[in-house]
DNA sequence: ACCTGAACACCGTTCAAGT
DNA sequence: ACCTGAACACCGTTCAAGT
């Protein structure tokens, strides 16, 4: 325990409302969102959010955070599951990436949709998208190293590889995806296809499947 | 003049409106995009919309609608530009889609960031996106032909590629690109990086400068 | 057909005041 | 330090009424 903090009569109210507006999202989806139902279903006052946020945009950016924590979290998982595997570990890391925004679309949406100001003002939010960052950098370098990609800079292959995911996974989530595609392939099968333009071998067909769920 | 319709006392609102709406995303950002300031800018009372649209939603789905066309266009004059080179082309093409996103984000913004239910309900939404789409397909099918791209379903590479543009601008549109990687490197750059990947021939250095501007 | 004005339920934000 | 209640300026949407 390190600061044995017991405030006024809500517990932590800050935490809870960070909670609260993650449980909103999945619930009523992005546009649900108001700083005033946070605070009803946290059971306090709709002025009391702004004793720990200084604004809408503040409770925003820690919801990103947390949406970036448990991003970093899937794919280190994703990661212990297949060790000394860096094309399985690259593989299933961009599948974490795409099945967070498949179970909790709308967090997803809110972690990755810029808060703007960002970098500035919320510096927690700035170390959780470079922690995520760097994991995936090792990823990448791993594979270089077993000649999977080809040889470049690290963090420059990371960004064409995380653009290449996240631009996927963010048109099947907009629907902008034409409907005559994903009626024809799954979007892992997407995935791996959009993968395999930057691996340097052959991918098993196995692979193609789906895992549990 | 396919119709000579002349209403009430003002020319056109359906039009007015959405161009008052592309204006507000233009000067004050997606957050302020109202239906009442729209009105307003259009110079009717707040309720005026709702005789042209159903709702917020019906408006945003015709801004998109507007973006993608301009979309269209902007990558239709790029091709114009470069006939018979289809690796020019594709680069010019994917460059085009980035610099529509520099210079008006929050209308790149609304256009990509899906209106959700929209395949049902906007007809001339889901024609834009087929247009755009199905251009692209044309000029990935052109690179495949002369071997810059590899043999594979277009759609499928269509989808690859688009994705891979889609997620670079979108992620450094967000601000979601790191601070050092984007002071090393421009976006053009970036982009070419990225294209690079999937292209099977080296890219001739003098395309890495940005263009007018 | 096209538009207005009043009305309703909701926001984000501020601020004096209470414990 | 943490929270409340009233207040303000904004929304989206509906609806009776006007031309």
């Amino acid at each position: 325990m390190p600061k044995p903090k017991k405030p006024y009569h809500h517990g932590d109210l800050k935490n809870a409302l960070i909670q609260a507006a993650i449980e909103i999202l999945a619930s009523e989806g992005a546009g649900g969102l108001s700083l005033r139902k946070a605070a009803r279903r946290a059971g306090v006052s709709h002025a009391a959010p702004y004793a720990h946020f200084a604004d809408k945009q503040a409770l925003i950016a820690a919801v990103s955070t947390e949406g970036y924590r448990r991003l970093h979290a899937r794919i280190l998982a994703a990661n212990a599951r297949y060790p000394g595997d860096p094309l399985r570990r690259l593989i299933e890391g961009a599948w974490a990436y795409a099945a967070f925004a498949l179970e909790d679309p709308d967090h997803f949406r809110v972690t990755l949709s810029g808060v703007v100001a960002r970098e500035q003002d919320y510096p927690e939010l700035t170390q959780a998208t470079a922690a995520s960052f760097g994991l995936v950098v090792q990823i990448v370098a791993e594979c270089q190293a077993a000649g999977l990609l080809r040889a470049a800079p690290p963090d420059l292959m990371t960004v064409s590889i995380w653009s290449a995911v996240h631009g996927l996974v963010s048109l099947a989530l907009e629907g902008q995806l034409s409907h005559i595609i994903l009626e024809r392939y799954t979007l892992r099968r997407l995935l791996i296809q959009t993968l395999g333009e930057f691996i340097q071998c052959e991918i098993p067909r196995r692979l193609y499947a789906t895992p549990r769920g």
